[in-house]
DNA sequence: AACGGATCAAATGTCAAACAATTAATGTCT
DNA sequence: AGACATTAATTGTTTGACATTTGATCCGTT
């Protein structure tokens, strides 16, 4: 049976990947199932094990496939797993804002609102545990020596529990990307011991909306959370030009 | 000097991909910059050509670096695109949608979930050409003899214009992923003439509403869509339940 | 002097053949 | 029957070579 047919033009292990892809996609190749060795592959494809090999190596790299040395070994169709697809959403997400000039308010106002819309269902369904973690992540921010990148961590540990409690694992997923992408932009803001309380604040406020099963004030909260975040950043800018143009 | 180390333990090409990213994202290179040949990094990471060029193939997958033949080739630090960066996720998101059984009910309420995000910056900022797009693509779906294949294309263009009009480039490049990972389960769906009718109907209020800039009752509608569309999908599955017990 | 084309050189793309390392199955000895 | 060595299959890696592409250079013509 002939599992994979090379189409189109260009570079061969491109083809050979997009080959096998489709394969997988489209239900031939299922999960699990262990691919034909270098050598076959090679074979059937009418190319060099090398080329085969670059074509399997772009497969893993997406997390398509696993290999696996010795007898038994080979190529197998790997079951991606949320984590694998939220680690590789996250350094895409994260390059993308690194190398493309996204000025902070916009990520802002993109992570804040794709939150808001766990906020009904966390509202809905929170469990003790996501509580707990919440409520652990804003006693660690209240903590005073806490650096400002541990404040950071905190901060997005905090809005993951918050999501997680929205029990959709496509949601968090999707989230995983946007909140974690944003924590070098993050990173670049001073959180004085001012900022932090008004921010422990609009924690607990979300926290307790939530806990309540109430959505609408732990929108608002989460609104003035973005607003508040996006002046801070306002505020490290300006104070930064200032100096620039002193010294 | 020394602008990569190789860390760790694992296969060579792995090492020598995750030195090069941990350069590019630490900023030791830069957007454009030619990376040394092939024989060169061999020569600096002390190992074989076909060793980088299974490194240089990862990275390629992941679109950071893109590589050019000719006297002048090499590989470049590529600055992903929000195109790129959305079609790495489209895969991501199809394949972890096709292979973890993810049921239509829980995909369904986190695609309209964060759609629902992008409502009341859609509300605010709609443009011209978002607002025409939407209007085309809900003439089209009213088409008799359209398939169910180019009303579910033409669904997913509609709620992409909705998206856009936003006017945030993260929030759509976020949403993207979501709505076409969504696209083959909703092509399981068939939508007869009555169904697609009443989702017209939602679609032309959503149009309203953003045309009018009031969000409000957008989202309704669009809650209003998601509870309608799990609604059909589970006619789907009960009417295939039926039909396997009689056959 | 400017333009056009042939040549060249550098780089990636591909192939071939081999050896090393790993791992599970097999077979053998106690 | 169980422990241990052997073996075979497979991926990982190296070496060396050739093919292909493509910009740069040189040279002759206009």
């Amino acid at each position: 049976m002939q599992k994979y047919t090379l189409a189109g033009e260009g570079e061969l292990p491109v083809r050979i990947a997009e080959a096998i892809r489709d394969a997988i996609v489209g239900g031939r190749l299922i999960v699990d199932e262990r691919l034909p060795s270098e050598q076959e592959l090679a074979e059937q494809f009418g190319v060099s094990r090398p080329t085969v090999r670059e074509a399997l190596k772009r497969l893993a790299a997406q997390s398509l496939i696993r290999t696996q040395r010795g007898a038994t070994g080979g190529a197998f169709v790997n079951r991606i797993s949320y984590d694998e697809a939220a680690e590789q959403q996250i350094t895409t997400s994260t390059l993308l804002l690194s190398m493309n000039a996204v000025d902070f308010e916009t990520a802002c106002e993109a992570r804040y609102a794709l939150e808001r819309a766990c906020v009904p269902f966390a509202a809905e369904r929170r469990g003790a545990d996501h509580l707990a973690a919440m409520r652990a992540e804003i006693h660690r921010q209240g903590q005073p020596g806490l650096s400002d990148e541990g404040f950071c961590a905190s901060d997005v540990a905090f809005h993951r529990a918050l999501v997680d409690a929205a029990g959709n694992p496509i949601l968090s997923y999707q989230l995983a990307g946007a909140v974690e992408a944003m924590q070098p932009l993050m990173n670049m803001i001073t959180f004085p011991a001012r900022s932090r309380e008004r921010i422990v604040t609009l924690h607990g406020a979300i926290a307790d909306a939530v806990e309540a099963g109430r959505a609408e004030p732990a929108e608002t909260a989460l609104a003035e959370l973005a607003r508040y975040t996006v002046e801070l950043a306002e505020n490290v800018r300006q104070s930064r030009r200032e100096r620039q143009k002193r010294g």
